[in-house]
DNA sequence: AACCAGTGTTGACGTTGTCAACATGAGGCC
DNA sequence: GGCCTCATGTTGACAACGTCAACACTGGTT
């Protein structure tokens, strides 16, 4: 089995599914995804698909796979080189990074945590993403403990609480559940990783 | 093709429609839910559910509208009288309850948050229903800075932190993300609350 | 007895995901 | 070159879905 590098009759079929299946997420929602259509824009035939992906699901989690990897990246930039200390503003910039993630990339981000994709744990792929773009908020927290900045509890524990509340604050945010006349959501988020922040450093 | 006569008239289908939709969704997901299999399944025609829903929205708002009544109620249960001072074991037990609640009814829950239905605030009945639901929280807030036990904030951007935080919680547990082998989820609960409790707390 | 609004049914249509059968093209083998 | 083989793409078909239109029955009001 080589991989054809050349291109066969579409060049990437493969790539350009999950990309038209973001696009179309992006207008019309998860739900608003069709094969049919997709096939349809991109100049194939609709069953065309079946020979990249098993199953509508199948491409759904190609398209999670990918945005764990961009969310992982995401992620690690925003944290930096390990060389330079560990200190309140990397963390911020984590925290941004992860609220900015979800606000520029909500197709992305509603089919990596909407359970959309059946068995995340089935698919290794999928799995190890998602564990990898965890494992940078622990890496994160470690080197802030190393420095004093938080307190001395287990980091996966930590993490966890983290994790819940930029998850919790982001879906708010894509779900417009936030936009209200009476809240900015700006504030909301600041006033929010003020909060996480303060339950990680030391009393 | 003759059914019970008696049986024309059923009792009170739109009440069974919602308690059937949270059985199936409970069973197979919210996008596993058909209005056909809906209908067979109360041995009703398929389209029966059209003289008490618009559509299939209609229906998945009706479930959001009855969570949302129930989780009011579970929230105030949790807080309890307003006479008696305001307590960190109070709280603590709102917050419970919140978790609680998802984990009990994650079908409700879901349909609510899930954003499956398409405009929560045009529908007048759910937007109210999720406010007094929040408006919960942000009483035990004021109350809780009546007596000192936290710190000065506005209370509606305190809250929506801790609404955030324990949201994301509750959506990762129910979606399963938190039940790895290396992970317990009821440790998890507790210390999230206990961070919660962490921020809230004046310094 | 006649009516009528509320409720449930049947038939039909267009759309969807998916399977089976068929067609086509690229690259290796002689 | 001629051929073979497999990966890739297409067409046809099917059951299931949401929904509309037309029809049928029920129970209460006049």
């Amino acid at each position: 089995m080589r991989k054809p590098k050349h291109a066969y009759h579409h060049g990437d079929l493969r790539q350009a599914l999950v990309q038209q299946a973001l696009v179309t997420i992006q207008e019309q929602g998860v739900e608003g995804l069709t094969l049919r259509q997709t096939g349809e824009r991109l100049r194939v035939s609709r069953t065309a698909l079946y020979r990249h992906f098993a199953d509508k699901q199948a491409l759904l989690a190609a398209v999670a796979t990918e945005g764990f990897a961009l969310f992982e990246r995401a992620l690690a930039e925003a944290w930096g080189d390990a060389a330079v200390p560990a200190s309140r503003e990397r963390f911020y910039r984590v925290g941004r990074a992860y609220v900015d993630f979800a606000q520029r990339h909500p197709s992305h981000y509603r089919v990596m945590f909407g359970r959309f994709v059946d068995n995340v744990a089935a698919d290794p792929g999928l799995a190890g993403s998602a564990d990898r773009a965890f494992g940078v908020l622990v890496t994160a927290l470690e080197a802030l403990q190393g420095v004093g900045l938080v307190r001395r509890h287990a980091p996966p524990e930590l993490a966890v609480s983290v994790w819940a509340c930029t998850h919790g604050l982001a879906m708010l945010l894509i779900d417009g559940q936030l936009s209200r006349p009476d809240l900015d959501a700006e504030a909301m988020v600041s006033s929010t990783l003020d909060r996480v922040w303060d339950f990680l450093t030391p009393r």
